[in-house]
DNA sequence: ACGTCGGAATTGACGTGTCAATTCCCGGAG
DNA sequence: CTCCGGGAATTGACACGTCAATTCCGACGT
């Protein structure tokens, strides 16, 4: 035998792989789950409902578009798509020129506020409240040993 | 302190909000690597690769639309516009009349191949290799947990 | 003051996903 | 044989994301 000893060591990878498909299937169903509630319920996207949620913790409800951008973690063009839909249907407003700031209307924060609720509700239910304290736990080590391995250096 | 001992019992919520965000960031973050880097090493996307290895797997690389649909967890006209556009570029064939399968092509079994032993690489570097064994094996648990909440009646 | 350079923001084109029709085919009733 | 019902599959219209231009504005040098 060339396994050093009974600790747990590497078999093949057809288990690893199962645990990979079950963890990417759930992950994916959970996050698709939450998305058509906030829809059903508030008519948000995960997307509406992100960019709500930066604005709503920043200092006067408005941002630059560039620091908006950073705080959801978006590519520049995809918030000014998503911007602009979101302008269409009042829940945001550009302000000044063309730099300078995106702003939450009432209406955009009294949605929110709104949607915030059920989501969290939601996320209680379908994540927190499924696992046990220790997956919980296991779940923050899980994500921060996957984080660093995407902030490799890549290959 | 009302709170019952040493016993570990919820604190506030933002501990816990704090992971689920992390949780869903990373899962998502990682989900658009893999998904960037099989796009620029195969020209696939993830939805093709989904369809390429529920078709390599199928009893004579062919399979009905709504056997297909069932395997990767679609709905139907998402697999169609799918399948018409992987017809598009010769992956696939449409056999028969309106029914009775789809195939795939001898250019999409190859490609699908050479595909896969980049992807499954990458797999192997970003989430099962980034774990320790017991993370490994807590992600198992995590899922499970998660996809049986998922499962619950709704509500 | 004028040009122009550079990055910030936007736009357009295109591939993709969803929902609501719509088409197509098969099987049974008359 | 013909007609009709119903489910399977497709289509169309629209929302969304990405990539590659493009526009816009302000700073800097001369």
């Amino acid at each position: 035998m060339d396994q050093p000893g009974p600790g747990p060591r590497r078999t093949t990878t057809s288990e690893q792989l199962r645990v990979w498909r079950d963890f990417v299937e759930t992950t994916e169903a959970l996050r698709s789950r939450l998305s058509s509630r906030l829809q059903a319920e508030s008519s948000l996207s995960s997307s509406d409902y992100a960019v709500l949620l930066a604005l709503h913790d920043a200092d006067g409800h408005c941002l630059r578009s560039s620091t908006l951008a950073d705080a959801v973690g978006w590519e520049r063009s995809r918030l000014s798509h998503q911007v602009g839909r979101m302008e269409r249907r009042g829940l945001v407003a550009r302000k000044g020129g063309r730099s300078a700031g995106v702003a939450l209307t009432d209406d955009g924060a009294a949605t929110f506020r709104r949607a915030s609720v059920a989501h969290l509700r939601a996320v209680r239910q379908l994540f927190v409240d499924a696992l046990t304290d220790d997956q919980l736990a296991a779940a923050g080590e899980i994500a921060a040993a996957l984080r660093s391995a995407l902030d490799r250096p890549e290959s």
